[in-house]
DNA sequence: CTGAAAGCGCTTACAG
DNA sequence: CTGAAAGCGCTTACAG
């Protein structure tokens, strides 16, 4: 490959890069000045610093990373450690998004995400650790709290900036960004308690998770408060699970009339086990979900969810954890104690097909949308 | 936080890092020979090299990444830029599987992957330009091949190492790994054919990418071929796109049999218009996609589709981006001449609901499985 | 096989 | 406001 229209300037360093000495002496300053220069420090004439940023750009100079790090500098990059295999991220809806979202806010300012999947919790503090021993971070979001996070008093002691996504109450010290169940709940069980559903079960996930715990709680409380029958059956993990534990809420003496899954992903699993079960939705049973994406909205029926675009998850996460960065470089210089924050995302109510209001006979729905399509096509085989 | 049961060890270091030169004091030897042993290479004594490690476990020393690559040995980290909104990536099931494939193979072997959103594809070239004088990556990997893309010559030019996820034909010098849309479209065509269709309609993704034109080339040869009426109808991205195609389609004088769709969410969007056109999938109408994922499982009738790993794509990409890398560190040392290499995925056909044999009259369906169910569930309202 | 030294490209005190 | 220097933690020739 020949260089052809436009040659790149040569530097003095190594392979021909440009740096700041190659400014300077340009510039007919030192390097120092350059450095106070192109990151924007007092210290050098307004005259100079001009002159030496057309110079800059006119050699195309790139800063170095590693050296800036190595000296001190942040080293722009912010880390997560995912504790789960790779195929289930990757079936995962909630993931992609949310990485996505983080992504779009970091690349904006320069930051770049670091990921790692490891096996085990404890290999993840050990990310942690060596993340911070190797100053290869600036900080690290915390995903998937789980009860009694160990994780959580660990990045306290090590004092690494972070961010964890989902709480409240169980993340220590540290900053977080969550997303309400409580009243994600609550939203769900109003719902359907005001269509008139009297025995409404849960549909649970994976336990060892905090909101499962408190979708749990709220869900149980909520209940009584209305006077509902409910049933919390915990399902395990994934669309087998909820399969297992659909069959068995329909196998009991008075099923319930509406089903409430902590994903889409189960919340499609169980709808199949009542179809199989001759079941129509929402005409025999009621079906909503605690997450929203392109399979809840697919469905047909389509699927009542709680809305919370994940993709915006990961940006207010990512804009947070810039923030308490910044912060503690801030508080490194002035000396302020920081005190940590949170911030709670209002989850809304998607009403869909599958909790349409009961409608007796045969006459059709009342108002025929592409929200609430018939579920009887008519056949003109 | 005050440190409790184990005080980590203190090091000369800014911060009380731990260095190579703690390891040499202690071990009585300099810093050079503590580079030799800790990196393997020769120079040092066993003895000498036993005695390093053992107190570099002791110290709980971590080698700086930045330190590393400033003197000019690898960053080990790959760089990915997207050029596509947000918004879009998140919605899509293939990125977060992918990501999270290259994340397992890059992990495992203590890489980290960088990546970038940005809007165009020009800005995606710069952004490899910046990365490369930056020397902030060790290799990037290319998605979303273009016809004529822009990417490949400027990487070419460059000299950094690169890996193109898209061919076969159109990677210029450049390795690449890619699905063979060929084949997987003579699949679905011939499946289709079997069934005895003879007027097979594709509903055509966004045609600036390669894989689009592929498609288009060998569903019309292969339909010539098999003697079969062909429709190739671009529907541009997404699914309104589909909708609006499939609408098309059905209201021509001689509709197809069956639809093709390029990617799950298309086919879901063909789907619901034929609904609300009241045929029936798969008794009307035929349906399949390009693409597999749990919307394309989770839909009633499931659909046939191409199953392929994006997981399993992301860890062979992983794998050959970083043989890539290391061919490159070597061939610096020996001088040789290396050539571009390419690696084909064999896609498979994962039949079920949407394409099943016509059996015509209302005998029912003869084999009633999970993989396909009753589309007419009885109703116990 | 080992030791002493230079250098990677930057930032940050510290004198003038 | 500016200049000269030390230092970040490592690797890599280059002498012994």
């Amino acid at each position: 490959m020949a260089a052809e229209q436009r040659t790149p300037p040569r530097g003095s360093g190594r392979g021909q890069r440009v740096t700041i000495a190659d400014i300077a002496r340009r510039a007919g300053v030192t390097s120092a000045a350059v450095s106070l220069a192109v990151n924007g420090r007092p210290g050098v004439s307004d005259a100079t610093r001009e002159r030496i940023l057309e110079i800059a750009r006119e050699l195309r100079w790139e800063p170095s990373p590693a050296a800036r790090a190595l000296a001190g500098a942040p080293v722009l990059t912010v880390g997560m450690v995912l504790a789960r295999p790779a195929e289930i991220l990757g079936a995962e809806a909630f993931f992609g998004a949310f990485v996505a979202g983080l992504q779009e806010v970091l690349s904006r300012e320069d930051y770049s995400l670091q990921m790692k999947i490891v096996e085990t919790p404890e290999a993840e503090i050990e990310t942690f650790r060596r993340w911070f021993s190797q100053r290869r971070v600036d900080g690290v979001v915390v995903v998937d709290l789980r009860l009694d996070d160990a994780r959580i008093p660990a990045l306290e002691e090590l004092g690494l900036p972070a961010l964890v996504v989902g709480g409240p109450g169980h993340h220590g010290s540290l900053p977080s960004v969550y997303v309400d169940d409580a009243h994600a709940t609550r939203l769900l069980v109003d719902h359907l308690a005001e269509l008139g559903h009297t025995r409404i079960a849960r549909v649970a996930g994976d336990d060892v998770f905090l909101h499962t715990h408190q979708r749990d709680r709220t869900f149980a409380a909520r209940c009584e408060e209305l006077g509902l029958e409910c049933l919390n059956q915990p399902a395990g993990f994934g669309a087998s699970g909820a399969e297992v534990a659909t069959a068995e809420l329909l196998s009991r003496e008075e099923p319930p009339s509406a089903l409430l899954f902590d994903s889409d992903e189960m919340a499609l699993a169980g709808c199949h086990v009542l179809e199989q079960a001759g079941l129509a939705v929402p005409a025999d049973v009621a079906v909503a979900s605690y997450e929203d994406s392109p399979l809840a909205r697919g469905h047909r029926p389509p699927i009542t969810a709680i809305g919370r675009s994940a993709t915006e998850y990961g940006r207010v996460a990512a804009d947070r954890l810039l923030e308490v960065i910044a912060a503690r470089r801030e508080r490194r210089e002035t000396g302020g104690a920081g005190e940590p924050e949170t911030r709670a995302l209002i989850p809304e109510l998607i009403v869909r097909g599958s909790t349409a209001p009961q409608l007796d006979g045969a006459t059709g729905p009342s108002e025929e949308g592409p929200e609430r399509p018939a579920t009887r096509s008519s056949r003109t085989a």
